[in-house]
DNA sequence: GCTCCTTTTACGGCGGAGCGTAAATTAAAC
DNA sequence: GTTTAATTTACGCTCCGCCGTAAAAGGAGC
């Protein structure tokens, strides 16, 4: 899996499906986030407005991490270098 | 370039390496988004505060996108950092 | 229809982000 | 070391996220 955003929406949709993909409710991920599960549903939703701090939260509790890749470029490893 | 990241303190590193590969001063930044300069300081120094909206704004800025990855699932090229 | 589960929305409260603006600290040149 | 550029920090202000809690709306199945 492996999901580009650009967007509030994009990422929350991409956290969305992850969630879903592990077959979790919104009130499991809150468990296991102390988030309350208003909080993980407005995040699904794509309010921009919420912290990064949240999106991180959860997207540990997914198991997901960010890449910030440079919008066109591949992501080879020989143009690491 | 491809830079991952599971805090804030590594979002804002990864913001500010992409600013002074574009020659960008914070200023510069400002100018660009509409954000204070105050704001993409705390950015780049890891507030996990900052709305997604300001980092979205400043990603859109210097034309980074992210990528939301399985930890473990792909190539793992964090290490670059 | 009616349940049960899930998601969304609401409200008072508090804390903090980003604004406008400015000053202070740090880094870089000369 | 002194000027200049760059970054960080501060203050009053408004706005809103997240909290706790609860209720309402949506969906799946019987």
């Amino acid at each position: 899996m492996d999901l580009s955003a650009r967007t509030a929406e994009q990422i929350g949709e991409a956290i969305r499906r992850t969630r879903k993909a592990r077959g979790w409710t919104q009130s499991d991920l809150s468990g296991r986030t102390n988030l309350r599960v208003a909080t993980i549903s407005s995040l699904e939703n794509g309010d921009a407005g919420t912290k990064i701090a949240t999106l991180l939260t959860v997207m540990a509790a997914l198991g997901l991490e960010f890449r910030l890749v440079v919008r066109g470029e591949s992501v080879e490893i020989e143009d690491i270098f």
